[in-house]
DNA sequence: GGGGCTTACCTGTCTAGACATCTAAACAAG
DNA sequence: CTTGTTTAGATGTCTAGACAGGTAAGCCCC
């Protein structure tokens, strides 16, 4: 949306498949995720939008009703449509903490424990933390809010014999940071960061509260104490394009 | 849509503020939840609801749109539009166990405690238990799921004095049955059921899955033991249209 | 300067009609 | 009997146009 102009036309393909109300929220999509329309922006007006891509005002409304519904954007009558402003932005730096992340944004934190159990590590999780596979690991499942809305699944692998008495810290809070100072980890940060994307499981789209046809970013991170011992596996699924990764060297 | 007849229109109210797509869709959702029809059935075409309501078809698929992604209809090209199976009727019935409620459905309960406390009754729980104000009563908070969908939250008071060890009960395991089972109550019925409506708390719909405008239902019951003495009062929430209760006489 | 009115602009709703695409039943050919 | 084709009927998409209703800026009048 960068390059709008009215008279000119930037047409959409017909007749492959693809209705064409999906091709023109897909751009706009593209175009807030990109960054080229920011949070907070306005958007052109349907009519201009309808020339723009040359398609009927309709068409354009079809388009718009459905990023509203997914929170991307906010229609507001007699005035025009804007970027929604809490598309949240997960930048991925050395030190990475839930709720500090979720406040940049002048949202409130919140998360349910959904399990926590100690098990043996399989293959990918031994790997990340560095140990032997089928050692003795203490699993945290967590369903993460910013205000009311569900923004990342996350499972968090802890070496249950590195860190002794983490299982019981993490019954007593639901905060990762003050189970982990509980057990004497008084820092830590973020070693290495792998992002994938994949489509939902039924439960992970229930639970974020997305569609299941909308990918989801998978963030796996390793995070080492300040002696630089591993003392966590984490796997994050983040729901797109409510969350949007970014990554800032 | 009991009384479908393609020749005489059912007209709505026009200029009345409210739009006529949300009168259409409201209508059809009030004949799903009255059962007039039921799961799995077929509703009339597009084109013989637009006749029967007046309107253009247009207008009636904006109704069915907002309807199909409530999850209350299933619309499948080239063949129509159905009620969807997975609203979950609950039907108050003296002898309600949650988990055979969600069974009886297919689906697999399961639920999470978010609090166990025993605390002081305030007016409105002492007198569902019929006990003085202030007398000392256990209260149990529970999320409910159908399968990974959460479709109660209640909360559950007991008396304290009339049930010794019911605290220690319910904290060993997380069926009301069992604990009330351990405590010495082999049965409990249904004395009394009071069901409102209300819009949810921002933590209801947030563990409840629901939009924030969209109503709850509130169901009030007593739970007497076989002599007759009150052992529990509950206060259920429950999100519509997901789930609609059905009294039964 | 301030209050109220007008007006241009924008989104919301509804109608009318055309054609595409999918489904299932009826039908024909083997 | 089975397979392939046709066809009627259902939902999906797109266009065109009209008017309602909300917003904000500009204007006039006091």
């Amino acid at each position: 949306m960068n390059d709008m102009d009215d008279t000119e036309t930037h047409p959409v393909h017909r007749r492959d498949g693809l209705a064409l109300w999906r091709q023109i929220a897909g751009r706009i999509q593209s175009d807030i995720a990109s960054g080229a329309t920011k949070p907070g922006a306005k958007l052109p007006t349907e009519a201009q939008l309808s020339a723009h891509f040359g398609v009927n005002r309709h068409t354009v409304r079809r388009a718009l009703e459905e990023l509203s519904r997914d929170g991307l954007v906010r229609v507001e009558q007699g005035r025009g449509t804007f970027v929604a402003e809490d598309v949240l932005e997960y930048t991925v730096e050395a030190r990475t903490r839930f709720s500090e992340w979720i406040r940049k944004h002048n949202k409130e934190p919140s998360g349910i424990v959904r399990q926590l159990r100690e098990i043996q590590a399989d293959r990918r999780v031994a790997d990340g933390l560095g140990i032997r596979g089928g050692g003795r690991v203490v699993m945290l499942e967590r369903l993460g809010f910013a205000d009311d809305r569900p923004v990342c699944l996350s499972r968090h692998y802890f070496p249950a014999s590195r860190l002794k008495g983490i299982f019981q810290a993490l019954q007593s809070t639901s905060r990762i940071t003050d189970a982990l100072l509980a057990v004497g980890v008084e820092d830590y940060l973020r070693l290495q960061t792998r992002v994938t994307a994949r489509l939902p499981t039924q439960t992970e789209a229930e639970l974020l509260r997305t569609a299941r046809n909308r990918p989801v970013l998978i963030a796996e991170n390793v995070n080492v104490d300040r002696d630089g011992a591993i003392i966590e596996f984490a796997s994050g699924c983040y729901p797109t394009p409510r969350v949007q990764i970014v990554f800032e060297p």
